[in-house]
DNA sequence: AAAGATAATGGACATCACGTTTAATATCTA
DNA sequence: TAGATATTAAACGTGATGTCCATTATCTTT
C-alpha cells in the first residue's frame, strides 16, 4: 500500500513509472474480463493476477485487495459518466430547458448510450450474480443529478406537490430497473429509444403509459 | 445435504425431528441477527455457528454453505410478502378496481408495511454492504406483481403506449428505490403516506409532482 | 550508454476459513 | 425403555490470503 495514490487513474498516469502504469492496466483489464465471466464473489485473488499474468506480490503493492481493484476499476467507468453528464444537468442548464419549453433536455440518452458502450459490464454487474455495493452506488449517483435537475426546476418557479429528494430516488431507481430490464429483455431498443420512453413513462405516469382513464390528480396532496 | 428439502419452512417443520427444528431455527435466527451487524460478506461460517451455539458439523448437515442459508431465510420473508399480496394482484381484481375507479386498489400500502416490519432486515440487505442478488430478486418480483396488474389493467379496455413490462420494471426499480430512500432519509413518513407518494408519482408523473408545466404529453408515441 | 533508483518477481511462510470425516454422545419418537 | 436419529467435538487436508525477502528486470535521468 505505499504507491496506492487517491488520485484518478487516466489523470496522472503519465507521472506513474511505466511498469506501475503496464501493472495496473493489466490488473483491471483482467478483472474486467473475469467479471463477465463469473461472479465477483467466485473471482479470487490468484485468478485475477494469473490472467494478468502479474505476481500476487505486485497486486499488494497497488491494491489493498480485490475489492479495493473493484472500486478502482468501476471509478473509471463511474467517472466517465460523470465526465458526460458533467455540465449538462445543472440548475442553469434546467432553467434554460424549462424557459425555452426544451423537453430534450429531459429526454437526453447519454446515460443509456453509455449503458450500452459497456453493455457486458452492467449487465453483470447490475445482475444477480452482481455487486451489491455497485448497484446501490449507481442509483445514489443518479439520484444526485436528478435531485439537481429537479431543484432546478422548482427554482424555475413551479412548487413541487411532493418531496424533491423522495422523487429523485424513486426516479433513479426506475432508471436502473429500465438499465436492466434494457440489457436482459428490450435488446431491440436503441439507447435513444429507452430515453424516450423513460422519459415518457416518468414525466406523464402509468396511467398515460397503459392508455388508462387516470381520472384527474389532485390538486394538493394531503397525507393525512 | 441429506435433510435438506425444498419445501417452504413453516409449512412442514412439524414433521421434522424437533431437533432439527431447533437447529434450523437457532442458525436462521443467528443469520439474522448477523445480517444487520455487518456485512453478509464479512460474516463467517463460523460467526453463525457461534451465535447459534450450534456445530459446523452440524450446519453442514442442514445447509451447503452461508449462501443456502441467506437464501432459505430470505425466502421465509419473502414468502410472507407473497401471500399478503396473494389474492390482491391478479387479473380480475385489477379489472374491477379499474370498473369502479378504485385508486385505492394501485395506492396499496401492504408493501411499505411489510418492509417497515422488517426494516431492520431491509435497510441492511438494500444498502451496498447487501446482497445483490436479494435486491434483484425483489426487484423482479415486484415487477412481476405489477406487470399482472397491468396487463389486467390493459385488457380491462384501454391501449397501452408503452411495453407493460417495460413499465412493470421500471416501476418495480422506482419502489426499491423509494423504498431506499424511506429507510435512509424518510422515516417521518408512514407506510401509508408512502403508498400515497410513490403512487401520485408513479401514476401523474414528475412533471404532476414537482408542480411544473408538462406541456401536453403525446397521443402517440413515436420511437423512429 | 551508464548508473542509480525503483518496480516486479518467485518463493517461502504463517494464518485463516472451509468442508469432511470419525467415533462418541445426546435427544428424539414410537 | 429401546432403537433410531441428530448433534457433537476434534482432527484433518485443502486452498486462498496477506506478508516478507533476496534477486532480477526495467525504468528515468544524466
Amino acid at each position: 500500500m505505499n504507491n496506492t495514490g487517491h488520485m484518478s487513474t487516466e489523470s496522472v498516469a503519465e507521472k506513474l513509472d511505466r511498469r506501475q502504469r503496464r501493472t495496473r492496466t493489466a490488473l483491471r483489464k483482467a478483472l474486467m474480463e473475469l467479471i463477465i465471466e463469473k461472479s465477483f464473489d467466485a473471482i479470487t485473488l490468484q485468478d485475477i493476477v494469473d490472467r494478468a499474468d502479474i505476481s500476487r506480490a505486485t497486486f499488494y503493492l497497488h491494491y489493498k485487495d480485490k475489492e479495493d481493484l473493484l472500486f478502482k476499476s468501476m471509478k473509471d467507468i463511474y467517472d466517465e459518466l460523470a465526465s458526460k453528464l458533467h455540465g449538462i444537468h445543472n440548475q442553469d442548464e434546467v432553467q434554460k430547458a424549462v424557459a425555452t419549453g426544451n423537453h430534450d433536455y429531459f429526454c437526453d440518452p447519454t446515460d443509456f448510450q453509455h449503458v450500452a458502450d459497456h453493455a457486458d459490464f452492467y449487465r453483470v454487474v447490475l445482475s444477480e450474480q452482481g455487486v451489491a455495493s455497485f448497484v446501490v452506488q449507481v442509483r445514489k449517483y443518479l439520484a444526485q443529478v436528478m435531485y439537481t435537475d429537479f431543484c432546478g426546476l422548482i427554482e424555475a418557479g413551479s412548487e413541487s406537490r411532493l418531496p424533491a429528494d423522495f422523487v429523485a430516488h424513486t426516479l433513479a431507481g426506475a432508471q436502473v430497473g429500465a438499465i436492466s430490464w434494457w440489457l436482459e429483455h428490450g435488446k431491440e431498443y436503441t439507447p435513444e429509444q429507452m430515453s424516450r420512453l423513460f422519459y415518457y413513462q416518468m414525466a406523464f405516469g402509468f396511467w398515460w403509459a397503459l392508455g388508462a382513464p387516470a381520472g384527474s390528480p389532485p390538486e394538493d396532496v394531503n397525507l393525512d
